[in-house]
DNA sequence: TTGAAAGCGTTACCAA
DNA sequence: TTGGTAACGCTTTCAA
């Protein structure tokens, strides 16, 4: 393991010129340069990188916070590592499992300089602890946040849902059931109140008995199926939280002899690849553009630039959980 | 940003004495350790990791190298990052997307002590690459190794898919079609293996028509069904590379109006929650005992320590796609 | 139990 | 264009 002092005594260069040519500095002639290079390939140089962050005060690496891991995180975190490692980052993931001191742990981090910035895609601690770290270095995240310093790429899900809903519609579509997530969060308060004012915008009634919360996955919406099925008074469209809710649903909703779209209309979220494969109508949520974005957000502390945010809109697509137009 | 330095001076001890306080060292009398502690929290000191990492010569970090992340990836992952966290060990994911300039790079992190040692779940650079490495660092892979200072906690194939082949005989079905993955890889040539001395050991036909491979997900084995339904000669069984063919078989069998089990049995592999979820019988694949087996063979190096590896064997999980013995 | 001082391997400032 | 040298913040002998 030969370090940067061997090299300069080998080259008889200072540790100084050996540093320049390490950093591709202008100030070093060709020869001093090719000679340096010459030496460190015989020798097998590596630059030892803890010295480098102690030196230079940073360690081009930002973490990304996560309770868990599932398919539109993974999209999400995908995209993020690809751009910052284009400016030289790399990323580290914290999986929390939802334990507020693990997660804390990633903030430490940061306090700790073991990264150089921090990416919150679901955290569990309070607002005002993890605002306490702002100090230590940029934060953004993925999860709305109440505060300023920490910026985030969350987007709008008021838009996303009212896609969904006009497309019901358009489609002939009236009595629509809202398979909501999470009750408290901004995400089904968005999505509600675009329910409340598309439906009223078309004079169709608001049907309050078929808002359904904690709505998360397959078997959720499996469930939901056979709750609405045993009721008397029955939806012809469901618009759930994601497209796992979806999945169940259909499932469901096919075991039921229910005739998909016919007598059911079924949209998802996300536009993940299984709703691709099951042909479940979506929502496009754009994923990637959002982690760029996340990352662009930290370029000004990290990089010292300022970078323009790339504008981003939910889409929808159609596929054969509803029908055409009129039905 | 206080300093080891400034916690010396503020308390009236030396550094060393500071360094042994964090370092919880038995030599230190209370009073001091109390005193200094105090100063710690007042002016909220937190050790810099990089100084730690530089003067120790390592960073408590642990690469994990994968080409991409899927269900399987990340619950060995997850299980490793819980295992390496209980001894002080932080993880680092390299996603390299099958890149080996990208996969070098965590070699080279590792070089460049990044990281103190590495997982390969999946490697695509050539053996004497990988294998030119292990200087610098203790190497670990699931994935089977052709090195011998590359450990591999890879399970033998063989004995998982006997267990399914013995569990299909056993109720009946002797005309078993195979369902293979990578067509080269050493475990489609063990499960191979194991079905011919399987069904020459129960005198039954080996039946190399019924030899697919390349077949990697849902719609492989969609289509899977659907080529088989065109041939006049048609098998009793599919056992499948994974979990995700056998969702594609079954779904596409069901679109067929194929009896599951009756007309045909199903067998995946991995026990992923999907199986759950559709009621597939499937071997369990002891991913958590093959992770923390990862990181004990990584602890002699990491630790300066001997543990011992537990014992792991595959598990056949009966779910609705294979009927009761002698149906 | 404590302290002094020499590392660890770079970077960066100031001179030359 | 180059060199000398003080940081960077901690650990680890060796003495006391």
């Amino acid at each position: 393991m030969s370090t940067l002092d061997e090299i300069a005594k080998l080259s008889g260069f200072s540790k100084a010129t050996v540093s320049r040519v390490l950093n591709q500095s202008p100030h070093v002639s060709k020869e001093t340069r090719a000679k340096i290079l010459a030496i460190m390939k015989e020798t097998d140089y590596v630059p030892n990188r803890n010295a480098i962050s102690l030196s230079k005060g940073q360690t081009q690496q930002i973490g990304m916070i996560t309770m868990d891991l599932n398919e539109l995180i993974l999209s999400f975190m995908n995209s993020f590592v690809e751009i910052s490692g284009r400016y030289g980052y790399q990323t580290i993931i914290y999986t929390t499992g939802g334990d507020k001191q693990k997660e804390l742990q990633a903030f430490e981090d940061l306090k700790m300089k073991r990264v150089d910035a921090l990416l919150i895609l679901t955290s569990v601690n309070a607002q005002n602890v993890i605002s306490s770290y702002c100090k230590y270095g940029p934060i953004v995240s993925w999860q709305r946040m109440d505060h300023p310093e920490i910026p985030s790429v969350a987007m709008n899900q008021y838009d996303g849902y009212a896609l969904a809903l006009e497309h019901l519609i358009e489609r002939g579509y009236k009595r629509i059931a809202n398979a909501f997530g999470r009750p408290s969060s901004i995400n089904t308060h968005s999505r509600r109140l675009a329910y409340e004012q598309i439906m009223t915008k078309y004079n169709l009634p608001v049907m309050e008995k078929w808002y359904y919360s904690t709505i998360y996955g397959i078997r959720d919406g499996e469930q939901l199926v056979q709750t609405l099925m045993g009721q008397p008074d029955q939806p012809d469209a469901i618009l759930c939280a994601n497209d796992l809710v979806a999945v169940g649903v259909l499932s469901e909703a096919r075991r039921q002899q229910l005739n998909v779209p016919g007598d059911l209309a079924i949209v998802g979220f996300d536009n993940s690849e299984l709703s691709q494969t099951l042909g479940i109508t979506t929502v496009r949520n754009p994923i990637a553009g959002q982690a760029e974005n996340a990352f662009l957000l930290l370029a000004p502390a990290l990089l010292g630039r300022d970078m323009e945010l790339q504008p981003l809109s939910f889409q929808l697509i159609q596929r054969e959980t509803t029908s055409l137009p009129n039905h």
